[in-house]
Parts: C-alpha cells; sequence; structure tokens
RNA sequence: GUGUUCGUAGCUCAGUUGGAUAGAGCAACGGCCUUCUAAGCCGUGGGUCGGGGGUUCGAAUCCCUUCGAGCACACCA
C-alpha cells in the first residue's frame, strides 16, 4: 500500500497543479517543527523563482485549495513560505486501520524481487571468534532479515578461511608434536580414523602457536608453506587432517554463531573453489586480461576518472601460488554459475574497500559478472574501546566473542534478579536476551560504516537509547495486553478509535510512518535507522502510557481502542527488533 | 607522498539527502509511584556544527581552502 507520506504529496500535488503550479513541487516532508506541524511542504519556496512569486504567496494559494481536504486537520501557510500540515485524525486512523488488513503493515512489496548472496561473518578456521567479528555478524544478519522482509531473496554465505597458509601452519605444528601419526605416513594406504586427534582447544592454542613460529623461523615458516602446497596438491593424509580440522572448527563456529542469533545459509569457504582456480587462471591470460608484472600474474583494473592510484589486481603471487584474490574471484565466478544473484553484497572490514574495488573491477573486466549484476561492498567501522583504540579486554588481549556475550548475559542476569522475583531459569533465559539486544542494538544504532566506541556499560544500561530499553517498553506493553486478557478482555474485536490525546496522536504519526522507515531500510541497507525508529516509537509509547491509565478505562470502547494501539505498537516493534536480530522476553 | 573517511553539547551519537529556533542519550540539577513494570515520565542548564571563504532567498548538509584525526595504498587476509 502507498506511504502515508505519498498520499500526501499526491495530495500536495493537485493542490500545487489546481493553483497553477507545476505538481513536482507538492512533496511532503516530515516536519522539522513538530511544535508547528507533522508534515511540510517546502515547494513554494522552491518555485518562487520560477513563477517569479514571493514565496508565501503560492504557498497563500495552494493553502486555500487544501482547505477541506480530508487527509487535512489544519493547513497553513507560513512566512517565508512554508506549509504546515497536520493530519487529520480520522485519516490518520483509517490509514492504521489499513495497514493493519494488509501483510506486512503495508509495506510493498518489489514489482521483481531480486537474489541477493549476502556475504558476511568471515571467520577463520581454526581461530576463536572474538568481537571483530561480532560487526560482520549482527550487521550482516539484520541485512538479511531486512531484505528477506522487504520481500527480496535472500542467500547468505558465512564464507570461511579454510584455505592457505594458516592451514598448512597447523599441519606443520601438529607434525611437530605427534609426528607418530599415521597421516604423516606416506606409504599408509588405509582408512584413517573418523575422530580428529584433537579438540577445539587444542586447535585454539595450536594456531597461534605456530603463526608465532613462523614469524621467528624461516624454516619453520619454509615447511609449514611446504604444507600448505601438499593440501593443496591434494596428498591425501594432508586433506584428511584438515577434514578433521574443518569439522571440529565448524562445529564450534555454528554453535558460537547460534549463541549469537545469527545463521547461515551456505558453509562455504575458500577451499570450496580451489579447483576453480586452474581453469579461471587460464581463461584469464587466453583472453588476455592477464599478464606478469613483477613476477606475478596480475590484471589491470586502472580506469580513467580515477583520481588516485588503483594498483592491478593480483591473481598468482611470483611462486605461482593462489591468494586472497584469487580464492574472491574464484568465488564470485562460483556464485555466478551456481546461483545466478542479481545482486552480491559483502559485508566487510572497511579497510578492505580499495580490494574489494580491485576485485570487483576484476570481476567485470574479465566478465565473471554480467554488467547488470551488482556488486556491493558494505564496509563497516572498527570496533573500539573507550580509549578510542581498537578494542581490548582488560588485560590488553584480544576479547572473545563467547566471554563477550557470557559476561553481559552474567551482568544482566544480576540486573535482573536485583529487580524483579523470578524463577532461575526464567531469569537467566531473559538475561540472554537483554544482553543481545544490548549488544546487538549498541552495534547497529550506530551507521555501520563509522567506527564507534564499544561501552559494555552503556550499551547494557537499561536507560535512554539502548536495547533493553526498548525490550523493557515492549515487555510494559505484552504486561498491559496480559492483564487485559486475564480481565477477559476480548482481543477479536478490537477496533482503532477517535484519538483522545496528543500522546496518542504522536503513538499513531510513529506507526503510520513504518513502511517508509523499512522501505528505507532495505534501500540504504541501514539498519540504524530502525534503531531510531524503534526508539522513537518507544518513546512515543511510553509517553502516551504515562498520559493514559488503559486498563482502568471504564468505558470499554474507548479500551478496546487503546488495545488495539498497543497490539499494533507491540507487533511493529517486535517485527522491527526480529530484523534487528533479536527476541523481547514476556516479562523482565 | 597519493587517496579516502571523518570532525556536531563535557562524553557517546542522530540530523529525514539544501529549509524555520541544530536534536537525542549519558553525566549534572529539580519534580512525579495507595493506580496497567519508576528498567519509566516531565522539566532546567549545556553549541562560533574544527577554522576561513564561496554558491543560494536559505548551508551542519554542496564547492574551494586550511587545521586536526583515523584508515588504505600489488606478492597478508
Amino acid at each position: 500500500m502507498e506511504k502515508i507520506i505519498d498520499k500526501i504529496s499526491e495530495g500536495l500535488k493537485e493542490a500545487f497543479e489546481a493553483a497553477g503550479y507545476s505538481g513536482e513541487l507538492g512533496k511532503a516532508t516530515l516536519s522539522n517543527r513538530p511544535d508547528l506541524c507533522e508534515y511540510q511542504c517546502n515547494g513554494a519556496m522552491a518555485g518562487a523563482k520560477e513563477y517569479k512569486k514571493a514565496p508565501i504567496m503560492i504557498a497563500n494559494e495552494v493553502a486555500e485549495k487544501l482547505q477541506g481536504n480530508a487527509m487535512f486537520s489544519e493547513v497553513s501557510a507560513v512566512a517565508p513560505g512554508f506549509l504546515n500540515l497536520k493530519i487529520s485524525e480520522t485519516f490518520l486512523i483509517s490509514y492504521l486501520a489499513e495497514m493493519n488488513s494488509n501483510k506486512k503493515f503495508g509495506l510493498e512489496m518489489p514489482k521483481s524481487p531480486k537474489k541477493v548472496m549476502l556475504d558476511y561473518g568471515g571467520p577463520n578456521i581454526a581461530k576463536p571468534l572474538h568481537v571483530g567479528h561480532m560487526r560482520s555478524a549482527v550487521i550482516g544478519e539484520s541485512i538479511k532479515r531486512i531484505l528477506r522482509y522487504a520481500g527480496h531473496e535472500v542467500v547468505s554465505d558465512v564464507h570461511l578461511g579454510d584455505w592457505g597458509l594458516q592451514m598448512g601452519l597447523i599441519i606443520t605444528e601438529l607434525m611437530c608434536r605427534q609426528p607418530e601419526l599415521v597421516y604423516f605416513d606416506e606409504s599408509y594406504e588405509g582408512e584413517y580414523p573418523t575422530e580428529a586427534p584433537f579438540t577445539i582447544s587444542e586447535l585454539e592454542e595450536i594456531y597461534p602457536c605456530a603463526s608465532g613460529k613462523s614469524k621467528e623461523d624461516p624454516e619453520y615458516k619454509a615447511k609449514a608453506m611446504e604444507a600448505t602446497v601438499k593440501l593443496q596438491n591434494g596428498v591425501k593424509g594432508y586433506r584428511a587432517i584438515w577434514n578433521h580440522i574443518l569439522n571440529v572448527s565448524v562445529t564450534d563456529l555454528k554453535k558460537n554463531y547460534a549463541n549469537l542469533g545469527v545463521d547461515f545459509d551456505l558453509w562455504k569457504g575458500e577451499s570450496d573453489v580451489h579447483d576453480l582456480i586452474p581453469d579461471m587462471v587460464s581463461y584469464m591470460k587466453e583472453e588476455g586480461y592477464a599478464y606478469i608484472s613483477e613476477g606475478a600474474l596480475v590484471v589491470d583494473v586502472k580506469e580513467e576518472t580515477d583520481t588516485k592510484e588503483v594498483p592491478p589486481c593480483m591473481i598468482l603471487k611470483s611462486d605461482g601460488a593462489s591468494l586472497y584474490n584469487t580464492t574472491d574471484l574464484a568465488t564470485i565466478l562460483e556464485r555466478m554459475n551456481k546461483m545466478k544473484p542479481d545482486e552480491l553484497i559483502y559485508v566487510v572490514d572497511k579497510r578492505q574497500e580499495l580490494y574489494f574495488d580491485q576485485v570487483f573491477r576484476c570481476a567485470r573486466k574479465t566478465k565473471l559478472v554480467k554488467p547488470e549484476t551488482g556488486l556491493k561492498f558494505l564496509g563497516f567501522g572498527t570496533m573500539n574501546g573507550q580509549d578510542g583504540k581498537p578494542f581490548k579486554t582488560r588485560e590488553g588481549g584480544v576479547m572473545r566473542l563467547e566471554n563477550l556475550i557470557r559476561e553481559t548475559t552474567e551482568g544482566m542476569y544480576h540486573k535482573v534478579m536485583d529487580a524483579r522475583q523470578m524463577p532461575e531459569a526464567e531469569a537467566m533465559e531473559t538475561a540472554k536476551m537483554i544482553a543481545l539486544s544490548a549488544l546487538k542494538y549498541g552495534d547497529l544504532s550506530n551507521q555501520a560504516s563509522k567506527d564507534y566506541i564499544f561501552d559494555v556499560d552503556r550499551f547494557t544500561s537499561f536507560e535512554g537509547d539502548t536495547g533493553p530499553y526498548i525490550l523493557y517498553t515492549i515487555v510494559r506493553i505484552k504486561s498491559i495486553l496480559s492483564k487485559y486478557k486475564e480481565q477477559g478482555g476480548d482481543f477479536t474485536q478490537l477496533q482503532l478509535r477517535t484519538v483522545q490525546n496528543s500522546a496518542e496522536k504522536a503513538l499513531m504519526l510513529e506507526l503510520s510512518k513504518f513502511n517508509s522507515i523499512m522501505e528505507m531500510a532495505a534501500g540504504e541497507l541501514a539498519p540504524h535507522k530502525i534503531c531510531a525508529y524503534i526508539y522513537d516509537m518507544a518513546n512515543a509509547f511510553n509517553r502516551f502510557y504515562h498520559e493514559t491509565k488503559i486498563l482502568g478505562e471504564e468505558d470499554e470502547s474507548k479500551k478496546a481502542g487503546w488495545i488495539a494501539l498497543l497490539v499494533m505498537t507491540r507487533d511493529v516493534l517486535e517485527t522491527c527488533i526480529d530484523v534487528l536480530g533479536f527476541k523481547a522476553p514476556e516479562r523482565m
């Protein structure tokens, strides 16, 4: 259904035309003076030059034409030429009623839904998830949900870092520690054990150890590189041990992502495209895209409009080995062949922007993607500590994601228990929900592209612009609704009634913006706009709540009208937090 | 050095794509619970939107310049 702002604009357009001006001028915007009006139109000022008339005169003429329009309760022309519009309450209520009878509160579905491939997460095998992985996961998950809600088909892929030197390092270290393992016996012909020779915690210790050794010991590094080559060439024992590493690690990653409420359709990795690389490389050579420069195979991706030096995109290193670029290009190739998406979106650290620019250009130049296929880089900023530098634990180390979640949940648990009486199990579950809302809202309410200061104390505060405040508001509504039910209230005949006070109207106005906000968030891939919206909504509701004794109301039809408003508010809020990727408990 | 992002209240952030008196939260101060969750609500104080110039009827927003910060600049990912 049509957005409320478009309906208003249409009314304005007709009025401008009726007064003899271009309909183009009739564009409504949200008022920036809520004390004066709810919507405004600045078209009279924009048209003043063209019509050689004082803007206030145009505004007056248009205002004249708008008198009696059922959409507005008041239209006034104000110096120097603003048109101030107050929405009529009957129009507003009928609009909300229409939203309620539509699917998704009247959010218009796209005429041709896009198939979007979303790449986020990007964890490395054998390395535990740390706070740095949180942004990609949280933002990507929300983008996925927003796009799906907006009617697009989204396939998410975690895109594991499961290939390359890091694997060689782990294998080398294992060989040092347990040379007797059958995997290293090249004459071994039998079946390999199904059980991995290590646990996840051992794996997590092995990698940094190996990585440290390789930095100090060139001989060790050479061995690791050799192991990498052997693995990539398909040496059986190496492949078998790599499979163990992959399985143990992926099991753990799945657990951790599930704990964060994040899930992926595909668990593909760099290794999955390894076999595509030789053909891709020879194709690029044969077609004349790739050439040797300083020993390496590269594709030029400079463009005439560049204001900066864009280095060529490297396809193979001078030693002939593949690298990050190679697997990313091969991944694009595979995705195009298998999924045929209309758009590929990468949710990645913004420091990789230039790199992805090169890869995208290379993919287009070599015709790996069709010209009409979108390639989008959604870069996110760094999570900094309160000193403005990349976030570290108090001890100065990297904070593991599971520890962050656990510590935050524990903190929330104590707050919940201090304030409310609740069974142990429920308190734990509630604490977890609040913790996730705090972490996710704290992250998502910032513009993704900007760095932000990660301050657990602030995010987990129950006051102000936080996830817990949003949840608290929802819980308040739920509490009233459940009491209404206990009192024998009827939910089947609910209908919005006349507006009783300004707080109620303000809440309705917020509700009426839902489809337009969601459309904007989907179009701009901007979860923070949804955060800002639900914060406004929560404020509007809490104001209304304080002015209105809902359950104490004696007029049953009035009460039922308010209950209808509460149901709608709850549903809109819960829809919004669902696309942000968290949930509200029944009580807290 | 080149490019890029950014600079808004003491702190953390918005700012509807050029509109009216630049908004929130935290922190500070003052009010509001015999009534639906006070984890709330209402109010007060706090700003040369880094500086300067320009375009425009109108600029935090667009252009130029300058200062400051972050980040990136082919064999890592």
